[in-house]
DNA sequence: AAACATCTTTATAAAATCTTTATAAGGCGA
DNA sequence: TCGCCTTATAAAGATTTTATAAAGATGTTT
């Protein structure tokens, strides 16, 4: 398991202390800066998941730290401060703060923020992408692309390479591809299948008469490698 | 030019008033529910930019609601509420709650913070301005051009290429955009689809028959590229 | 109220896809 | 080589899906 790390800036060594233990103890990996100097460089060499940033530092002002990390940093940056005035806390949020809370905090409220605000920080961009020579398929786009070119295939030419690609290096047999893709009682039409095996060749291969992806096995059905 | 829509979840009238008024005079759009069922039933109808919601509604829990709206909506929810008490913020925000506000909020603060959950709706990475080719999107301004031309498009037009470009190059389902456009409860309605693919093609593509950017992905769905 | 913009619905033509048929081509044993 | 069986491909026909116009409905502005 990954642990997110996150980068404190805050003056105060207290303060700084409480959350480290807090957080290290809520499985989070941490690190600390006690100056705005600090804070930037740390930022900058960590690219941290999160940062908490306190606006009251002595040598630069929170406001104009955190414009300067929203020049490159694009992850979620939560403003802790005593100041609980409007102001800086619309300033704050205009300027591209996640969150803003209030010292003193409920540690229980800040983990949660903390946590929803990772939680946003992930794309939910789980893409499988397969790659095979020439041939590349993205399942969460639901594209195929070959030399770079995205294919146009049908819905069924797409049901039936992604099921070639699920098994992989197996022969499966004419009766259970038609199972398959177009369902229980479609057994025995063979034909369909040479009809959309030709067709799907002709998009995916170089020579579809030699075919290197989708082979034929003479009398029992075919296999994708 | 093309104004963000807001839900307001809640039973006191007065505050209902207050927040409308508000927020009408902050360039959104707003539409309100009185109860929980109204709060979804709107949702579903109406798919809205951003929901405030209340959690002491008469007849259901807002905790409920939250999780209900979650299984399908993925956009902002802020959460409004006079319960201070910190396990409610947590679970909250632990159930997909975007923001957390106690009552009485200060309307600044509560402006920012809508400003910040609706900008965070777009990808995290999005700078304010895309472009493709000829085509240019403004999301800060919610403006398009062509050709330096500003174009005019409808809020749904709008919203359909927002919600193309956020997912530029994915095949999306005809449902998977009803139900991000125009709410849970318009899942079936694929000719709407079509007739708004058609206008906003005629405006974004140079040749709408032969399109550029919003590929027809036959029996499935759309593809922005 | 009239004018306008937008959204929703219906109708129909066009395009894409699927299914079926026909025929050619390939492989293998006698 | 021939005949038989399997496979490949083209193409016609059937069906589904999509595009587009336009009418009706709704809501907003003047």
């Amino acid at each position: 398991m990954n642990k997110a790390e996150i980068l404190i800036i805050d003056d105060e060594a207290q303060i700084r202390k409480l959350l480290q233990i807090n957080l290290e103890s809520n499985d989070y990996r941490v690190i600390t800066a006690a100056s705005g100097h600090e804070g930037l460089s740390l930022a900058a060499n960590h690219s941290p998941d999160l940062i908490l940033l306190d606006l009251g530092l002595p040598d630069i002002s929170g406001h104009k730290i955190l414009q300067e990390l929203r020049q490159w940093y694009q992850k979620s940056i939560i403003i802790l401060s005593v100041m609980d005035n409007e102001s800086d806390i619309v300033k704050a949020l205009d300027n591209g703060a996640t969150d803003y809370l209030t010292k003193p905090f409920r540690t229980g409220e800040l983990l949660a923020r903390i946590r929803a605000a990772i939680r946003r920080n992930l794309d939910p961009d789980q893409t499988t992408i397969k790659v095979y020579g020439d041939l590349e398929v993205d399942f969460g786009a639901r594209m195929v692309k070959k030399n770079q070119e995205t294919l146009k295939l049908t819905q069924t030419e797409y049901n039936l390479l992604v099921l070639f690609i699920k098994n992989e290096g197996k022969v499966l047999t004419h009766q259970f591809i038609l199972k398959e893709i177009w369902g229980y009682s479609y057994q025995m039409e063979t034909q369909y299948l040479r009809v959309f095996v030709g067709t799907l060749r002709k998009k995916i291969e170089d020579s579809p008469n030699l075919p290197k992806h989708i082979i034929t096995e003479s009398g029992i059905g075919y296999r994708f490698q």
